[in-house]
RNA sequence: GGGCCUGUGGCGGAAUCGGCAGACGCAGCGGACUUAAAAUCCGCUUCCCGGCAACGGGAGUGAGGGUUCGAGUCCCUCCGGGCCCA
C-alpha cells in the first residue's frame, strides 16, 4: 500500500476528499488515540469485590489466554489469534453486563531465555525484561482490553515468593488415600504419635481399623531417624534418586522428548543416563481424580483423550510366577487368560535375569528357542553358546537401540531363551523364560506372562520361536487360525474359568489368585511422579536448606522469597555429573539456618550451618497457578485473597481458557494437579481450574513442495502461469513444484510479522482478518493478499457513516425498513456467533449488512449507534471513533449490547423450493405460517410443476413448512 | 502401529438439528468514472451441454457402496492430508 498523502491534486477535486479517508495513516491515528484514551480512563480496569466501583449485581466472567513465554523475536501472527478471540469474548461479555477478568502476564523463567542469554552473553534478567517490553508494546498495539494493572511476570520476586510457598504447601502435605485427599503432614504426625495410624514397610498409612494395623510398627517405637525418613517419604514433594538424561555439554538434565537417538535435540551432544537426587511431586496420588474429573469439563474431546492416555490407567492383576527361589511378578490386564500363558518374557535389563539364567541349558531345548532376530544370532546357535553368552550378546545389541526403535520395529521379533523356567501358578505348568526387547523395563513390572492365543505380539513371538499356543477364549465361527483372538467370548481350556465371559472370568481368577496368594487385583498407571528439579540458573530457587546430616528443612513462609542470587557467570559448567549452576554462588549456598529463615521451632538452631538447595524449579512451576494470582495480583499476605479467589474462580474456575493444543497434556495436567492440592488444603474453592477450554488452530503459511515432497522457500519459486492456472516453478532448477501449506519458518521465508500488517492496514484490520480466516479451532493458511478485503470492509463502514469531505457523521433521517430488518438480524446473528466462537461468520454477517446499507444509501443515527456497538468487539478503535463522531459519550466499549426484536427475524412470506424426486424444479412464495396442506396445494398449483407432473402419478408429497416441498412422482 | 481431526470452486472458507451446496472475502473477467492510472462504484464468476438472450438440461462436496422422499452432513470400505502418542 502506498502512502496516502496526495501529492498533486487534480483540478476541480477538493483535496479534502482524501483528508477524511480511512487509510493506513488514519487507522494508525485513530488506534493510538483510543488506546491512549482507554489507558488514561482505566476503561478495562476490573475492580475486585472489595474495591471501589465494584458492582456485585453483575455476573463474573473470567476469560484467560495461555501464559505467553516472551521470546526476543517478538510476536508472530499465531499469538494474536487466540488473544483476539478472548478479546472479542471479553468485550462482548462486558457489553452483556458481566464483570470481566481478562488479564495478561509473562511466563519468563526457563531454558529458552537462558540459552539466548548464554549465546548473547547478556544476563537472562536483561534479555527477559527486554523481551517482555517488546511483547507488551506489541500486544498493546492490538488494542486488547486487558486489565494491565494486573500484569506480572513469574520472575518477579513478589510472584515467585508464592510459587515457593505453594511448593512448601506440597512439601508439608501428604495424600490420605483413605479419604482421597491431601492433608497437612502435621495431621499425619499427630495421628502417628497418638497411635491412631501406623505406616507399614511399603509406606502405606494404616488406620486403626485396618486389618494389618497391628502388624505395622508402632510409631513411638521407631528410631527418630527412621521416623524422619518415613515422614519425608509421605510428602507430596519428596527427594528421590532418579535416573535422568544428563547432557554434560549443555550442563543440564533433559526431558525425554529433548533426547533423540541418545543425542540432545539442541546441539546433538551426547546424553547419558545417570542417577541423581531430585525433587519429585507426587502427582500419581491424584491419578484417579485427574481422570474422573475430566468427565465434567467442557474441554475438546481430543484433549481429554490425550490426558486419559497420559494417565494411562489399567485395571488388572499382578500375578507371581515362582522361578526357583524367586517370584517373577507380572502385571496383566487379562488375568483371565493365565491358563494360556505358555512362556514369559522379561525386559533384557530385568534384575532377575542374571540370577535366573543357568550356566548351561538343562534337558532338551529346541534350537528355535535359543535366540533370533538380531545380528549374530545364528552364529551363537551354531557354536552352541551358553545361555549367559547369548544373553550378553543380546543385551549388547539391545543397549544400542532406543525405546522408539524397540517398539516401532515390533514386527521383527527378537529375543533369547534364558535357559530358566517358571511355574504357571494356576496349573503348575513349566513355562520357559525369555528376554526380548519388546518388553520395556520402565513399563509395568518389566516382565510379562505371554499369552499368544489372545495377544498378537505374543502370537508373533511364539510363531518365531516355535512356542506352544493355547487359546483360552473361544473365537467365533470362521475366525482365522492364524492370529490371536482379542475379542469377547467364553473361556476355554481354563479349568474352573471355562464358560465364563471375560469380565466374570477376570473376577473369578483374581479371587482365586488372592485366595492362593499368587497375585492380587491391581490398577497401574502410565503416569509417573513429576521430576521437579532442574540444574539451570534461570528458575525459581527451592525454599529448602540442608543441614550437616543432609536432612532438608523448609524456609519459613514469612521469610520467602528465597531470592535468586545474582550470578555473573550463568554459563552451565561442562561436567560429568549433574551440577546445579547455583552451586557457583558459594556465599549464597552456605549460610546459617537463621540467615536462611528456617523456623527455629523446627529444631535447627539459628547458628547451624546449612546449605541451600541449588537446583531450581522447572518452567512449568510458574505457569501452574498464574491464573489464581491474576485474581489478586498485588496481595502481599496471601498467594490470592480469599474473597477475590472465591469471586473470580467461583465453583467453576476460569470460564473460558484459550490456547494452543501443544499444552494439552503437560501444562494442563500439572496445573490441575496443583489446583487440586490447593483445593484439598482449603486454599481454593473450585476442584478444577479451567471449566471450558478451547484450542485455537495453528496459523500456517503457503510454501512449495518438490516431487520428492521436500519443501522450497517461497522466494525460490515463481509463477509462470496465470492466477487462475498457476504453474509454480523452482527458479534454481526450472522444475515444477506444487503449492502446499506448512508451518511458518524462517527457512521457508514465509513468516509473517504482525507489525508489518498493522503498519499497512492497522490493528482493526489485522484483528478482523485473523478472525475471518476460518473457524477458530481450525488450522488455517495465512495469505497476506486477502487482508485487503477486511481493510476495504472497514473503509466501507467508514464511508457509510462518515462524510469523507468533512469528516462529519453522515446520517439519513428515516430508516429504510429493509435495512432496519437486516440490522436486527445482524445483531442477533453476531451475538449468537460470538457465543459459539464463530467469529468468521459473525464478520461475514456484518459485511453483508454494510453492503446492504450502502445500497440503501446510509443509516440513521440510531442505526449507526447500534451497528457501532456490535462492531466494537471486533474493530474496537474504529467503533470508538464512529461512536464519538456520532456525538455519543465514550466509550463504546462501555455500552450495552443492542437488543433486537424477535418479530424482525421472521418474514411474512417465504420463498421455498419445490423438488420433484429431490431435484429443485420450481420455487414458490407462500406465507411463512402456511400449513402443510396449503403449501402442498401451492406447490402442485405451480405451472412448471404441473407441467412436469403431467402423465405421472404423485406417490407422496413431503412438506417441511418454511423449508421445502419434495414431490415423489413417477 | 494406535488415537484424534480433516478432505467443498483458481484460493481462504459458508451451509448451526438430514432439507435450495458454494454465504462472505480474495483472485479473475466485463462495465462506469478518468486524458490515463490508482481508488471507488455496478455487474459476472463451480464445471459441462444447448441458446443471441431471458432461460433450460446435466454433473457436482477425495473415491466406491449403503440408509432415506431427500446426504457435504448419518453408516460401511478405501485413498490423501494434518496433529498427538508409541
Amino acid at each position: 500500500m502506498t502512502e496516502q498523502t496526495s501529492h498533486h491534486t487534480p483540478s476541480g477535486v477538493d483535496a479534502a476528499g482524501e483528508r477524511h479517508r480511512y487509510d493506513a495513516a488514519c487507522a494508525d491515528r485513530i488506534e493510538r488515540k483510543w488506546q491512549m484514551w482507554w489507558s488514561e480512563h482505566d476503561t478495562f480496569r476490573t475492580p475486585n469485590p472489595s474495591d471501589p466501583g465494584f458492582d456485585a449485581s453483575r455476573p463474573k466472567y473470567f476469560v484467560l489466554d495461555m501464559f505467553p513465554y516472551p521470546s526476543g523475536a517478538g510476536l508472530h501472527v499465531g499469538h494474536p489469534e487466540g488473544y483476539t478471540a478472548t478479546d472479542i469474548i471479553g468485550r462482548y461479555k462486558r457489553m452483556r453486563g458481566c464483570n470481566v477478568l481478562h488479564p495478561m502476564g509473562w511466563d519468563a523463567f526457563g531454558l529458552p531465555a537462558e540459552q539466548y542469554a548464554i549465546q548473547t552473553n547478556v544476563h537472562p534478567a536483561t534479555t527477559t525484561r527486554n523481551a517482555i517490553e517488546t511483547f507488551r508494546r506489541q500486544l498493546q498495539r492490538f488494542g486488547f482490553a486487558y486489565d494491565w494493572s494486573r500484569e506480572f511476570a513469574t520472575i518477579d520476586p513478589d510472584y515467585y515468593r508464592w510459587t515457593q510457598w505453594i511448593f512448601l504447601a506440597l512439601y508439608n502435605a501428604w495424600y490420605d488415600t483413605h479419604n482421597k485427599r491431601a492433608r497437612p503432614i502435621s495431621e499425619l504426625t499427630d495421628a502417628l504419635e497418638a497411635d491412631q495410624a501406623r505406616i507399614d514397610q511399603s509406606g502405606t498409612v494404616l488406620l486403626r481399623d485396618h486389618p494389618n494395623f497391628p502388624h505395622a510398627q508402632k510409631w513411638s517405637g521407631m528410631d527418630p531417624v527412621v521416623q524422619r525418613h518415613t515422614i519425608d517419604d509421605q510428602r507430596l514433594a519428596y527427594l528421590a534418586e532418579q535416573s535422568v538424561n544428563w547432557c554434560p555439554k549443555l550442563g543440564t538434565v533433559l526431558a525425554n522428548e529433548e533426547v533423540i537417538d541418545g543425542k540432545s535435540e539442541r546441539g546433538g551432544h551426547s546424553v547419558r543416563r545417570v542417577a541423581h537426587k531430585q525433587w519429585m511431586l507426587r502427582i500419581t496420588a491424584y491419578a484417579d481424580r485427574l481422570l474422573e474429573d475430566l468427565n465434567d469439563l467442557d474441554w475438546p474431546t481430543s484433549t481429554k483423550t490425550q490426558q486419559r492416555e497420559w494417565i494411562g490407567r489399567s485395571e488388572g492383576a499382578y500375578i507371581d510366577f515362582p522361578a526357583g527361589k524367586r517370584r517373577i511378578r507380572v502385571f496383566t490386564t487379562r488375568p483371565d487368560t493365565v491358563f494360556g500363558a505358555t512362556y514369559m518374557v522379561l525386559a533384557p535389563e530385568h534384575p532377575l535375569v542374571d540370577e535366573l539364567a543357568p550356566h548351561a541349558y538343562g534337558g532338551t531345548v529346541p534350537p528355535s528357542w535359543r535366540c533370533s532376530g538380531f545380528p549374530g544370532a545364528d552364529d551363537l546357535i551354531a557354536r552352541n553358546a551358553s545361555p549367559r553368552e547369548v544373553i550378553d550378546a543380546y543385551r549388547a545389541w539391545v543397549a544400542g537401540r532406543t525405546d522408539v526403535e524397540r517398539q516401532a520395529e515390533a514386527k521383527i521379533k527378537s529375543g533369547v531363551f534364558t535357559g530358566a523356567y517358571a511355574l504357571n501358578p494356576v496349573n503348575q505348568q513349566r513355562v520357559p523364560i525369555f528376554i526380548a526387547d519388546y518388553v520395556l523395563m520402565g513399563y509395568g513390572t518389566g516382565a510379562i506372562m505371554a499369552v499368544p492365543g489372545q495377544d498378537q505380539r505374543d502370537w508373533d513371538f511364539a510363531k518365531v520361536f516355535g512356542l506352544p499356543i493355547i487359546r483360552t477364549v473361544q473365537p467365533p465361527e470362521g475366525f482365522t487360525e492364524h492370529a490371536a483372538f482379542t475379542g469377547e467370548g467364553p473361556a476355554i481350556n481354563s479349568d474352573f474359568l471355562n464358560g465364563l465371559n471375560i469380565p466374570d472370568a477376570k473376577r473369578r481368577i483374581i479371587a482365586w489368585l488372592e485366595e492362593h496368594k499368587a497375585g492380587k487385583r491391581a490398577v497401574t498407571y502410565k503416569l509417573r511422579d513429576w521430576l521437579f528439579s532442574r540444574q539451570r540458573y534461570w528458575g525459581e530457587p527451592f525454599p529448602i536448606v540442608f543441614d550437616e546430616l543432609g536432612n532438608h528443612h523448609p524456609i519459613a513462609a514469612d521469610k520467602l522469597p528465597v531470592a535468586l542470587p545474582e550470578l555473573d557467570d550463568f554459563r552451565p559448567p561442562e561436567c560429568e555429573t549433574p551440577t546445579p549452576l547455583l552451586g557457583k554462588a558459594t556465599d549464597w549456598v552456605r549460610t546459617t539456618a537463621g540467615e536462611a529463615g528456617v523456623d527455629p521451632a523446627s529444631g535447627l538452631p539459628p547458628e547451624a550451618t546449612v546449605w541451600r538447595e541449588t537446583n531450581t524449579m522447572p518452567n512449568w512451576a510458574g505457569s501452574c497457578w498464574y491464573y489464581l494470582r491474576y485474581c489478586d495480583p498485588k496481595n502481599p499476605d496471601r498467594f490470592v485473597g480469599r474473597e477475590a479467589e472465591r469471586y473470580w474462580m467461583g465453583e467453576n474456575g476460569v470460564d473460558l481458557y484459550i490456547g494452543g493444543n501443544e499444552h494439552a497434556v503437560l501444562h494442563l495436567l500439572y496445573a490441575r494437579f496443583w489446583h487440586k492440592v490447593l483445593f484439598d488444603l482449603g486454599h481454593v474453592t473450585s476442584p478444577e481450574p479451567f471449566r471450558k477450554l478451547f484450542h485455537q488452530g495453528l496459523i500456517t503459511s503457503f510454501a512449495y513442495q518438490r516431487a520428492d515432497k521436500s519443501l522450497v522457500a517461497i522466494d525460490a519459486v515463481e509463477n509462470r502461469g496465470t492466477e487462475d492456472a498457476p504453474e509454480w516453478i523452482e527458479i534454481a532448477t526450472g522444475e515444477p513444484v506444487t503449492q502446499t501449506v506448512a508451518k511458518m519458518s524462517k527457512s521457508l521465508k514465509n513468516v509473517v510479522n504482525p507489525d508489518d500488517i498493522i503498519a499497512e492496514f492497522g490493528a482493526d484490520t489485522f484483528r478482523l482478518y485473523e478472525m475471518y480466516l476460518g473457524p477458530l479451532e481450525a488450522s488455517k493458511p495465512w495469505n497476506t493478499r486477502d487482508t485487503v478485503g477486511l481493510f476495504r470492509f472497514l473503509q466501507r463502514v467508514w464511508r457509510l457513516v462518515i462524510d469523507e469531505n468533512t469528516g462529519n457523521i453522515r446520517t439519513r433521517a428515516e430508516a429504510d425498513p429493509e435495512t432496519e430488518k437486516a440490522l436486527h438480524r445482524t445483531i442477533a446473528k453476531v451475538g449468537e456467533d460470538i457465543e459459539r466462537l464463530a467469529f468468521n461468520t459473525a464478520i461475514a454477517a456484518m459485511i453483508e449488512f454494510v453492503n446492504l446499507a450502502f445500497k440503501a444509501d446510509g443509516l440513521t443515527e440510531d442505526q449507526i449507534d447500534r451497528f457501532a456497538r456490535i462492531l466494537s468487539p471486533f474493530a474496537p478503535h474504529l467503533a470508538e471513533e464512529v461512536w464519538e463522531r456520532l456525538g455519543r459519550t465514550p466509550a463504546a466499549a462501555d455500552q450495552a449490547w443492542p437488543a433486537y426484536e424477535a418479530s424482525m427475524l421472521v418474514d411474512d412470506e417465504v420463498e421455498i423450493p419445490v423438488q420433484i424426486l429431490g431435484k429443485v424444479r420450481a420455487k414458490i412464495t407462500v406465507p411463512a405460517d402456511a400449513d402443510e396442506k396449503a403449501v402442498e396445494a401451492a406447490a402442485l398449483a405451480n405451472d412448471r410443476i404441473a407441467e412436469l407432473l403431467d402423465g405421472k402419478t404423485v406417490r407422496k408429497v413431503i412438506v417441511i413448512p418454511g423449508r421445502l416441498v419434495n414431490i415423489v412422482a413417477n
